[in-house]
RNA sequence: GCCGCCUUAGCUCAGCUGGUUAGAGCAUCAGUUUUGUAAACUGAGGGUCGUCGGUUCGAAUCCGACAGGCGGCUCCA
């Protein structure tokens, strides 16, 4: 069969993992070793070195080494040993790790962290064991716990490259020690991984950070604060014209705008819930009179007053409240990283009041919005069903039975619209209810969680919302959360790396550049004139007037990637016709032609408009 | 927050093992030039080398703390 002609990726990175272990091992003896796993493109390999401590400078050494060892093509060799004799191995070995990873498996049966008790994590077990006996495999003079699978032998490993070094906590939990956590990527063939590295070089040239400044979007300020993100005026168009369009689908569907203040008094997050979970993530604020108030991380508990302010009857069901606004969340220093997770974000968000009957009504409305909103975007999205976790109630709110109910409610939602075409997400819900979130796949294959529809059941017992039924009784109603770009920062960090940016028209800052070819005053006054036509239709347009060479501002529009630029001379003030030049990206029906202003500026007008990238120029 | 690495002009970076007034390109500003589709020429300004402290006769260079950034871990309403 083909397929098993295909090299098994798999065995060859996890074979990686045990040379560039064996090669640790011959280096730094007595270094103590954690797992060595498969991961995406490659594999890492924890270890514990003690003293020393390894640096990327350290790589070279360490792949000359495992180089050797691949040329020593050593057989992996399977073996089993009883389990008790396989922790009394560890202990001889000094593998404290590896001792704890058997303990486990005795005990429990698997060494998955998140299935065992915590409490229990790595101790000792007397009596029946779980699993008979385990395996190892042995590669030369090195020999590691392992369930395989491998290749034959060290020669068939692939190609390879040590990436980085970095911390990782033992099991993945902080309380735990700290390991170096060593990544390698690894591929069939040296040409792979070139092919791979140079993929890499590609990401690092459309990273948002290097393109928001080059772009002139945004910037941050020491002073101002980590993760406090300051846009330009050229950053805060991108962000107007997104959430206006956002807003514009929004209106199709009969949402009001709202507005709150940034601050509330901690007895908002109290009834929420959110105090108990999120207590040390608001930044706080005291009164002079002594009263705590906090910075709003979410908007929730605000847009449910406005709809407390008088009793509402059934009939006015559904409410559906809208508002882009800022929201604060002191987030761990160490997690904060460009646009992506920043500490101040606006959120365009959207909360739905409505009846229990009318969630998928609401729900499919706001789907709506977002598979349009993405597809105009070009981005290809997947849908996960965001569940709670039954072995984990204490991070929910709410009882189990509201919890299975409200979870049954939004997966026949989800397989209407996409049948089984979603993802299980056990334990990704939101502490007040489940949610349908929606990942986007950019241009170079990346996936990003963005929008998202939450039913939540408990902030309105939290804040008491009914509505009056046909029977003049208050009834419990249900809240949905939606928000289609979530944050709107974090959503320009996936954007202008999706389209590594160069902004359609519609959203680029500057969509017309007008170069002059020098300082005559009959080109000036011709290039002001189309500035004019442009500014009348609408159009962002600059003038470069500067006293430069017609090729040095040609390169500079480039550099800013402006969709459309055009060069004013001698030949354009007599023809009155000018000559666009065009975006490479942007698709054209017809070779550069001269045109009238009229027709171009028309023609940028309707792209811009039509929110394509694409002219009939 | 934790582990590791990094921090020299607005940006990108030189500055060998500590040794006189710290350099370059781009950007900025001024002058010359009046330019035809990806970088005209000349000149000028701009840095208490992230901050504070220490070692030393002497610190951009060595050590420490703090701040900020990067890569991970953990977290993510």
């Amino acid at each position: 069969m083909a397929e098993n002609q295909q090299p098994d990726l798999h065995a060859m990175r996890h074979s990686l993992a045990h040379i560039m272990a064996s090669a640790i091992t011959r280096l730094y003896p007595g270094v103590k070793l954690g797992v060595g796993p498969v991961v995406e493109n490659g594999f890492y390999y924890d270890v514990d070195p003690g003293e020393t401590q390894i640096s990327e400078e350290d790589f070279e050494k360490i792949e000359a080494e495992m180089k050797k060892i691949i040329a020593e093509n050593q057989p992996f060799e399977r073996f089993t040993k009883p389990i008790d004799g396989a922790i009394a191995w560890a202990k001889e070995a000094g593998q404290p790790y590896k001792e704890e990873l058997l303990n486990d498996l005795k005990r429990a049966g698997t060494t998955v962290a998140k299935d065992l008790d915590p409490e229990q994590l790595g101790v000792a077990s007397e009596g029946e064991a779980q699993v008979a006996e385990v395996s190892f495999y042995k590669n030369g003079d090195f020999t590691d716990l392992c369930r395989g699978p491998h290749v034959e032998s060290t020669g068939r490993a692939g190609a390879f490259k040590l990436m980085r070094v970095s911390g990782a906590y033992w099991r993945g939990k902080d309380a735990n020690p700290q390991m170096q956590r060593i990544y390698g990527v690894g591929f069939a063939s040296e040409k792979e991984l070139r092919s791979y590295l140079n993929m890499l070089e590609e990401a690092k040239k459309r990273d948002h950070r290097k393109l928001g400044q080059e772009l002139d979007l945004f910037t941050f300020s020491d002073l101002v604060g980590p993760g406090l993100p300051l846009f330009t005026p050229r950053g805060t168009i991108l962000r107007r014209q997104l959430d206006n369009f956002v807003q514009s689908m929004r209106d199709e569907y009969d949402y009001q705008e709202v507005s709150i203040p940034h601050i509330t008094k901690k007895d908002a997050y109290i009834a929420s819930g959110h105090w108990k979970k999120f207590e040390h993530e608001l930044f706080r604020i005291q009164t002079r009179e002594g009263h705590e108030f906090a910075m709003k991380p979410m908007n929730c508990p605000h847009h449910t007053q406005i709809y407390a302010a008088r009793s509402r009857s059934y009939k006015e069901l559904p409410i559906r409240y809208r508002e882009t606004t800022t929201c604060y969340r002191d987030e761990q220093s160490g997690e904060l990283s460009g646009l992506s997770r920043v500490r101040s974000f606006a959120q365009d968000d959207a909360h739905v009041f409505c009846r229990t009957s009318q969630v998928e009504e609401e729900a499919l409305k706001v789907w709506d919005i977002i598979d349009r909103f993405y597809g105009t975007l070009g981005f290809e999205l997947t849908v996960r069903l965001s569940t709670h976790d039954s072995g984990n109630m204490e991070a929910y709110s709410g009882d189990p039975e509201k919890w299975e109910s409200t979870e049954k409610q939004l997966l026949s939602i989800v397989k209407n619209k996409v049948g089984d075409n979603y993802i299980d997400g056990v334990g990704e819900a939101a502490f007040y209810g489940p949610k349908i979130d929606f990942m986007a796949k950019d241009a170079i294959g990346r996936t990003w969680q963005v929008a998202t529809i939450q039913l939540d059941f408990n902030q309105p017992e939290g804040f008491d919302l009914t509505c009056v039924n046909e029977a003049g009784e208050r009834e419990r109603i249900v809240m949905v959360h939606a928000a289609i770009m979530g944050s709107i920062e974090r959503f320009l960090s996936v954007y202008i790396e999706h389209v590594a940016g160069k902004f359609p028209v519609w959203l680029s800052p500057e969509q017309i550049r007008i170069i002059t070819v020098n300082q005559e005053e009959k080109i000036t006054a011709f290039a002001d004139q189309l500035l004019q036509e442009a500014k009348k239709m609408g159009l962002r347009a600059v003038i470069d007037n500067d006293n430069e060479s017609v090729g040095k501002k040609i390169r500079t529009a480039e550099m800013l990637k402006v969709p459309y630029s055009v060069v004013i001379g001698e030949k354009e003030v007599e023809t009155g016709e000018v000559v666009p030049r065009i975006r490479k990206d942007i698709e054209v029906n017809a070779e550069h032609q001269p045109h009238t202003i009229e027709e171009f500026l028309k023609t940028v007008a309707n792209e811009a408009k039509s929110r394509v990238n694409k002219t009939s120029l």
